[in-house]
DNA sequence: GGACCGGGTCACAGTTTGATGACACAACCC
DNA sequence: GGGTTGTGTCATCAAACTGTGACCCGGTCC
């Protein structure tokens, strides 16, 4: 089960400890603080993977709490109120944070809208990702197109996994050099391209006008979904 | 202003012009279906950015949409109901949606979610800073004026990323050679100039009259927002 | 006005870059 | 050993990129 560590920031305590006590039920880990310039003192060393905060907080009021999170990080931020008026609503969300819940919460709900933004957060790291026609299993190591499975080497694999790691990033023939491979090698050489190559090969409908990975001249590669 | 293009599920024709109506209002593109079959049937033609999804459907209800979207794709689902039982929720949320809305909605709150959402599943993969029409996508080293790609060659890139790194600042042509070029040129020549003018070419609408890169006549150049 | 200066514009040839296919070699499996 | 597979290297080719220099133009300074 997946088990989030919880920055929780609420001033009153009976609601405080309920709510910790709820979320830690629910096997999450929770820190709590009853201001935000605690919160904010403490975000750093603590590394949370998300934070609830109350908006009506003594000096800076969760919204601010919020923003200068966002400042920081892309840590996500559920927002908890016990006004339910839209104008509040809105002005929550623009303030960057990922979701908006209105007190009194029930435990299972706000645990699920945690996990929501957590599987969200961290679809990027999922098993198994399906782009259009191509799945990548990465529980597994296989990859299919269009339900028929591919053949992929060892070094091939590695390759295409690292791009899809970064989907829409472009990754410099360097860092593939050193991640895929070992940074034994030479940094002058066409491996990367020729690797590309056979991967394009295998996964391509039309490897001359690739769909999945992409040249960018000059920079390196890209892997991007159709 | 950030639009998308959104899929609106619900059976309900006097609610779904409504959204539909409203959603248009604050920009955004909608596709809308009376079922679940349709709008699977064409979802993968219509490339969405995100779905709005009716709990209650007749025929394949929302939930299952939602799952079986999950299957094919990343795309972000908002599920709509009209009901406010908590066991939904977390059904709905379990189901991979992202977030779970109540009826009726005010427009602006649907909006503000859809932009929460979004921004979150954009931030996810990429950094990219806006300057009106302009977006310059650092990590998929894209450029885009009003949602148009524009191809820039390496030295193009780099010469209107080293500007975009300084808004406001003006660039002379000694640094702009050592840092986009290798410092073996002569400090001598219209090699930035040259460039300037292709990059000019490519982003300004009126190259003659530039609103992005500005001369500054013995200095050098500056980049600065219209 | 005329010289001068700084920058804009343009075409093109030489260079760079990536795609592609062939090939050699090592590892591995019968 | 003999075949098979995986992987790094290389030569070649076409396409893309880019530095350069000639020329132009508008301001500015005597």
């Amino acid at each position: 089960m997946r088990v989030a560590g919880i920055l929780l920031v609420e001033d009153d305590p009976s609601v405080r400890t309920a709510l910790e006590l709820a979320l830690t039920r629910q096997g999450h880990s929770v820190t709590s603080y009853a201001t935000g310039e605690e919160a904010l003192d403490h975000i750093r060393a603590r590394r949370p993977e998300i934070a609830i905060l109350d908006v009506m907080l003594p000096g800076i009021d969760g919204v601010e709490v919020c923003r200068r999170i966002r400042k920081l990080d892309q840590l996500p931020v559920i927002l908890l109120t016990a006004r339910g008026d839209d104008l509040d609503v809105v002005v929550g969300l623009e303030a960057g944070a990922d979701d908006y819940v209105v007190k009194p919460v029930e435990p299972r709900v706000l645990d699920a809208r945690i996990r929501a933004i957590l599987r969200r957060a961290e679809s990027a790291t999922s098993d198994r990702i399906t782009f259009g026609d191509l799945v990548i299993d990465r529980g597994a190591l296989k990859v299919t197109l269009a339900s028929k499975e591919i053949h992929l080497t060892p070094t091939e694999l590695r390759l295409l996994l690292e791009l899809v790691r970064h989907p829409g990033q472009v990754l410099n023939r360097r860092y593939l050099l050193r991640v895929v491979w070992d940074h034994t090698h030479v940094a002058d050489s066409r491996l990367v391209d020729a690797c590309v190559q056979r991967v394009r090969a295998k996964i391509e409908p039309r490897p001359a006008e690739p769909v999945f990975i992409h040249t960018v001249r000059g920079f390196g590669y890209r892997f991007s979904p159709p």
